[in-house]
DNA sequence: ATGTCAAATAATATCGATATTTTTGGAGCA
DNA sequence: TGCTCCAAAAATATCGATATTATTTGACAT
């Protein structure tokens, strides 16, 4: 009755729009590590209802983006080398397992699917930094959807998540020190292409290794 | 102002109660998969307001044992065999990257904790039922959770859970026939407190593949 | 009979307000 | 000065009611 100024249906339920918007904010760092979230200021900031806050919240928790106390409300989850070093094994582990089902499955949808996007990441690349980052992970993640392992994937894409955010706050967000991640990306393709399970997986493990060890370098202790 | 009538103060919020109640629900087959969750039946089911069943139903949801459907509410996730025959996968691989962790942390502490827990389920196995379900997965926490590798351990948690779904859906909670399962739960515990990481992994992966060959087999197309 | 559409019904999603609990800020006392 | 305890303030958790959206029902036309 009141809204609905939008020139453009962009999202379906206040819930769901307050859970992308804080997980936005949470990942990009804005809302930053430990920080006290309470409701009525972020029902300010989304301007939205109580209820899709606490629930969007909720969501989170289990994305384990943020941490809920006792009966003393929610708050950003901290960070720690420790929990970077985690995120990082179970990313080898579980990607390199996806990875190897993915290429069991190929066929020629997949390497379509495959192409277009790395084709999508590199022209992201030139463009907008948030962008990017979506183009980057659609990547990534379209390497491992072959595997039609539906929980796999949902531990992979929140594993990726938690990662970026380590990302983010290293580095402001765009440091991400081009390296050579454009030619670490290639080879993975390539060698996804060619159904070379073992050269994808060393590929995408040492892109994985290579920039956890940078980013920890950066971490203090 | 009106309840407060328990014997003991169990619960703390009524969020946290909906959800332990809700999940044993769908766990125990008590809620079938596939069913409908709506809202006004759970408020009288488990009498508590809106708020909470919405909340404790978000919350279920991340851990895999309900989906949410666009603006038509709530459901108890669907099962299947290629669902089943994932988590298997998934468990033998978490399980074992967490016990050998666990394994390499070992000390005398652990091991107590160890002892101690499949004491108690021993002693369990002879009592009631969901008795033992909780002493199981205590146990079977306890040789993973020495990782300290806390994302790794809900995983496997969630998992675990995933898993004993099907146990009851296959038969109605007790065939779970009594094979040799304590003598195979030895075995690991022997193997454990030995530090023997590559017989506790073999043994404790044995036991899954051959649960789950027995429960795929009692499962239709 | 059958398919379509509109009104009625039911269920969800959201809001505003209240009750409970935690935290804060002193006032009184050792 | 430092500590305990109590009152005030703030924040959370929960409730009841409303608006919105899906589903069903039944009348009408073909």
């Amino acid at each position: 009755m009141d809204a609905m100024l939008d020139t453009e249906g962009k999202e379906t339920s206040a819930t769901h729009g307050a859970y992308r918007r804080l997980r936005d904010m949470i990942l990009t760092g804005e809302l930053p590590p430990g920080q006290k979230l309470k409701i009525e200021q972020l029902r300010g900031l989304l301007d939205t209802g109580a209820s899709p806050v606490r629930e969007a919240l909720s969501l989170l928790t289990s994305d384990m983006l943020v941490e809920r106390i006792d009966q003393r409300g929610f708050r950003a989850a901290p960070v720690s080398k420790c929990n970077f070093e985690e995120i990082l094994l179970l990313r080898c582990n579980l990607e390199e397992t996806a990875l190897r089902a993915s290429i069991a499955n190929a066929d020629a949808t997949w390497e379509d699917r495959l192409v277009l996007r790395h084709h999508h990441m590199k022209k992201a690349s030139h463009n907008g930094a948030h962008n990017f980052e979506d183009a980057h992970k659609a990547f990534h993640m379209a390497l491992l959807d072959n595997s039609k392992l539906p929980l796999l994937l949902r531990y992979c894409s929140q594993l990726y998540d938690l990662n970026i955010r380590y990302r983010y706050l290293a580095a402001g967000g765009s440091s991400y020190k081009k390296r050579d991640i454009t030619a670490e990306h290639q080879q993975i393709l390539d060698a996804a292409l060619d159904h070379d399970a073992d050269s994808a997986t060393r590929h995408l493990i040492d892109h994985y290794r290579r920039t956890g060890e940078y980013l920890s370098s950066q971490m203090e202790t």
